[in-house]
Formats: C-alpha cells, structure tokens, sequence
DNA sequence: GATGAATGAGATTTCATTCAT
DNA sequence: CATGAATGAAATCTCATTCAT
C-alpha cells in the first residue's frame, strides 16, 4: 500500500511518514488534538521528536496532511455528485457512497466531530466546511423550505454519527451502518418530496 | 460596597464568581478548552489570575459549575419525563421541552458538542453521557428496531445541531428552532410508530 | 497551661492564638516547614487564613513564637548550669534535667532536627547554635582533646535522637528515655575523665 | 563554542546531567530542597529550566538520582558488612570503612540530615531508612540490651554529624574524622562488650 | 533519516500577604 | 476577632520547535 513503480509523491521504503500519521490520527482522535503531544506520538513510535520534524514542518502539517490524504474519496464524490442530475435516486446513490468513503476515513471524522473547535482554527477547518455545503447543496436547493434543509442536514449528521457515537446501540458495525443508512435515506427522501410539495 | 438597591443585574464586588463562569464560557465555547488559559480569561475580567483560584480550585472545577449550573433544568425535564407514560404525546412534550431548555444552556451545549475529546477526560462527560442515554430510553424500548433508536438518536442530534451548526441556513434563531423542531418531532413520530409496527 | 493569674504575658479567653501554635507546630513537625502552607494550618483549625494574620504578623513568627516558649526552660537550664562548679556530677545533673526538660519541647525539636536547613535561615538558627555552644561548653573546656570533644556533642545528639528518632527500638517511651540517658551520662563520664588524664 | 584547547575543567556539551547534578546538590545542601528552585539551579548553570527538564523528569528525580549514584558504595559496604562474621573486628572495619565511604558523599549527607522532612516524603526516604536499619542489624543483635542498641545508633549519628555538624570544633578536616571515628569505635566496642555480658 | 541537546514561551497552580468590612 | 476577596511573585512543569551532528 502506498508503493509504486513510478516515483510520484508516495512514500518509498521506510514508511515513517505514514507511520506517524496513523499513530498521530489514532492518538487524536482518542485523546484530542491539544492533549496529544509531540512527545506521546514520538515514543509511541519509538523515534525522537526531532524525528518528527524530518517528515512534518509542524504539529499542524500532520494533521493537514491526513485531513487530505483521508478525504480524496469523499472529495471525489462530493465532485462526482455535482455533475449528477439531481433525482432522488442520485440523492440516494450519493448517500449509500458517502456511508461507504466514511468507513475509511472514520478515526479521521470522529476526530474532527470531536475537536471541532480545535478544526476550527486550523487550516483545514474552512475547507471542510465548504465540503458539506457541498454536500448539502446537492442534496437540495438553497431555496427549498428551510425544514427540508434541515431534514438535510440532519441526515449527513446521522451518518457522522453513526460511525462513532452509536456504539453502544449495536456492537456490530455493518447492522449499524445499515440502520443509519436506511435513516439518512428516509431523511433525504422525505426533504426531497417536502421540496416539491413546497413548504 | 457593591450593593445597588433596584434589582438589575449589577456586577461589581460579589458576583465575581459568576463574571469568571460568564466569560470562561464564552472563551471555551469560542476558542476550546485547552486553548483558553486562565490567563485569558483573569484579563478579560480585569483580575489576577491568582483571583481565578481563590473561586475555583482549578480548571477543570469552572467547566465543572458551569455543567451542574447550566444543565439542571435538563436534568430535570428528564426526571419528569422519565415519570410520565410514554405515549407519542407526551415524547413530543419533552421533545418541545428540550428544545427550549437548549436555548438557556446554548453555549455550553456548543462548548460541550465541539469538545468532546476534552469533556470525555473531564468528570462531566460520563455524566453527560448517561443523560443522553435516559433521554432516548424515553423515547423508545432499548428492545425496539434498531432503526427506530437510530432515529430517536438523530432527533437528539439535530436538536443539539440546531442549536449552533446550523447558523448559515437561516439566521432567524426562532424560526431556525422551530424548522430544527419539527425535524425532531417527526423522526420521534416515525420512530413511535416504527416500533409499534414491529422488528 | 499557659494559664496564670497575673495577666501577664500569656493568652486570655479565645485561646485562638495557642491554638494555631499547636497545630501548626503539629505540621510543622510532620510535613516540614515549608510543605506546610498557612491555608492548611488555616484548615485544621476552621478558620480563615486571614485570622492567623490577626495573631502572627508573618509565617516565620509563628515558629519563632514557639521557640521562644518552648526552649524557655532549656534556657534557664543552661543559664543554670553555667553557674554551677563544672564536676562530673553537676554534668550529670545537667544531662538529667536535659532530657527531662527535652520531653516538653519534643515536637519543636524533632522539627528542629528535620528542618535544619530551613532554621539555618530563620532568625532562631543562631540563638540556638549559640544554645549548643554554651551547653557543650558546659560539659567541657575547649581546650580539652577533640575526641572528648566529640564524645560531648555526641552524648547531645543522642539525647535529641532519642527523642524522636529510636522509635523502633522500643516503643516504651519512658524505657527508650533511661537508656538514652545513660548511654549520654557514660559518653560524659568518659570525656570528663579523658580531659583530666590529657591530650 | 565553548571548547577550549587546554584540558582545563572546561565541560563543553556532554556531561551537562551531572553538572545539573553537582549544582544542584551543592544548593540542595545550602539552602533545602524547597528553597531551590529550578530556575536558581538552571541560572548557576547558564541554562534555562527547560534544559533541566531535559535530563530530569521532575525535580525529585535529580535529588533520587543524586542519592542512587551517592550511596552506592555505602550500599556495597553494608552488603559486605552483612556476609562477615559479627566479631567486634569485623564492627570496627565496618565503621572504619563507614567513615570513608561517607568522605565521598559529604553533601548528600548533610542534605539527607538537614532535611529529613523533606527526604521523609521523597522515595527515597525509605530506602535510606532500611539501610542505617540493616547497618545498625550488623553492629548489634536486634534482642541485645536496650542500651547497648542505643549506643551503636549513637556511633551513627556520631560520624554522620561529625562530618559537617562539627566544623566549629575543629577546622581540620581529617583531625575532625579522626576524632570522630574513634568516639564511634569506642561505642560500638562497648555496645558490642555489653551485649555479651547481658542486660 | 534521525538524534541529542537545548530553548522560549507559556501553562496551571500555590503561596504568603494585605485590607476593607 | 475574624472574614471574603484579591494580589504579586514565584514555583513546577510542558510544549512545539530548532539545529548541529
């Protein structure tokens, strides 16, 4: 993984790089961004902190750059997504998608639910949120009733939710994903006709 | 000294204690826990942060008053709740009750939703977990579909989102709750009715 | 104690100011000088810090009050001595009435003996050094052969050992007492009669 | 930068720990433990405190790790001292080597003395604790007479303080430990003498 | 690629002390 | 006699960051 022939910006032998990245993302999301020092994520990996400093100009950059390695997915289909026309099925298609990219990045997004005020300040937090305005925009119009946007709205939460706080709902992760699916679906199906209809 | 003989809302000498929970929560909601210092928070109020100390025993004890000073009212609408049968009428009761008790507790609720790594490692965060988890047991049987607790989770959810997340959608804060409201009422109507019908 | 009937010198009714001496000098003797803060003595006794600034004008008077009245009849044993002949048995005598006049003051002592260092710097750190002189000064010439020297100090030491130190050998406070002493009467006996028989 | 061409006391970068070490017991022994602070330790060494922290996890650890290196051959001796056979030759070489092995830990000692209270909640005051216990087991049966135990602490304590309590009497340092060591001889040939003759 | 050593800034916390009431 | 409120100074400690090797 992350090997190639061609020498284009992956990670060659000594996978430091992306070994810090996975213990940092783990560290984060667990213990928060604050809390999680340079130090902790340095003897987690046994290397020294200026080790750290060799593939990561700052505390920052780590974060950066899992936000954008971890994310491409979720971009690709949010870009996918805008050019689709806008029927329900579409909605619905997007939204079985996005259940399936959120699986891959789910310590990533439950580090950013849980830290939203650290993301805030960082340099990733304007682009996320243009993401699920995005996001949203395609799921309804700008103009339609303000309930239906929030029905909208409501729906991409639940499916944030579902990866990380539903746990002790159900144990196993596919039933719950499926739960949550069938919810987030209804939500758009239900903002998409209370659009028609029109408030 | 300090003492004014109408009622209103004067500060000076005496009510230092509540200034510091005043503005601490302004600060945690707006920056993060970690990220606001106490040397902040003791310039803002023109004291020493020495002043901080002689009204809470640390850090963590002024999040910890706000919590019990804010949440009480929602603590208590869960006690009623918890008393009355639980029919659909009386779900949507307390659904319209919660909504309005968020409005008072609105910026430690922000604070709370956008620090969860930082409230998880405080005293408060079981605590706060476990009034979640009395909330949606009010709102349907832990044996119901799995969907509907889903559901009934979500209508929490967008509640709490309505409250801070949702700003850009409509800046009306009084039409952006009731729009927020009704979202919630229906995912605990279909919720209701989901389990009646069956697994 | 402390009572008499002529007003002079000695605490009246709100016996507070004897009170905060006991305790503090109760800590004092268990945690160290500086480990103990004036808010703790403040809490053992239910008052505030503030009322012990009505008693004592700074924390270091506080142990210096108690050094005057404790070490008062050490004083005068001293001062007595230097007024007797200088034969073995005054020496013995002395030695005696040491270790009985060493049971009165055994917590100031023991915060004596751990707290060295701090003493050094407290303005009582020369008076009783100076005390030491005098009193070995009473037991032999200056001019004798060090090694009676020696055995002079030593016999002190072991007195104040004794006290507070040789818990362990015997729990029998007035046994550990006997043996102490006649162990300090013997290293005397020895250095009176290596001073006679020469350098 | 800082490396000269002459071997002259100069230290460049490398042996900045013990440096630390040396400056801090030399304070330590001066003025206590709580009365140094890290930054009057870091300023002597031309550091800043961070620099300390460093080498040293907390400040206890400097003075622990003074004591582990410090006490070392003590430690030996006394675990030489427990395989010999208790025969009063034996007891004199042990306090003969006592006294030697306490030249090279001068400070430490004086600090341990001066400070009991704190050592007393330092880790390492139980250790130090058990080791005069097992010294005092080798000079003196633990069932030997009352009086004869307290003269072999008192042999202790003798040459403890003849290291730096007696300065005063003798300002020749060998004259002094000379002196000393044969008050302590004496007491342990007496304790030993009076053990076998009884109570 | 990585380390050892260090720094500057700043965090939380504690303390003795003061003073108006 | 005593308190409530506050302060100024300083303490221990942590952190992200730097840089010569």
């Amino acid at each position: 993984m992350g090997v190639t022939m061609d020498g284009t910006k992956q990670q060659r032998r000594g996978n430091t790089r992306q070994r810090i990245q996975d213990v940092a993302l783990e560290l984060f999301a667990e213990q928060g961004y604050e809390k999680t020092s340079l130090r902790e994520i340095a003897e987690h990996l046994d290397v020294t902190k200026a080790a750290l400093y060799y593939h990561f100009k700052t505390k920052e950059e780590i974060i950066v750059s899992l936000f954008e390695d971890l994310t491409k997915p979720i971009e690709e289909l949010i870009e996918w997504g805008r050019k689709q026309p806008h029927t329900l099925e579409t909605k619905h298609e997007i939204v079985r998608r996005y259940s399936r990219a959120l699986v891959g990045a789910e310590p990533l997004f439950r580090f950013m639910q849980e830290n939203q005020a650290t993301v805030r300040e960082l340099r990733i937090g304007d682009t996320f949120k243009d993401r699920m305005r995005d996001l949203r925009d395609i799921f309804i119009d700008p103009e339609a009733p303000l309930v239906e946007q929030v029905r909208c709205v409501s729906a991409v939460f639940t499916l944030h939710a579902g990866m990380f706080l539903m746990q002790d709902l159900e144990s196993d992760f596919e039933k719950r994903r499926a739960a949550v699916l069938e919810v987030a679906l209804d939500l758009i199906t239900r903002a998409h006709e209370g659009a028609r209809g029109g408030a």
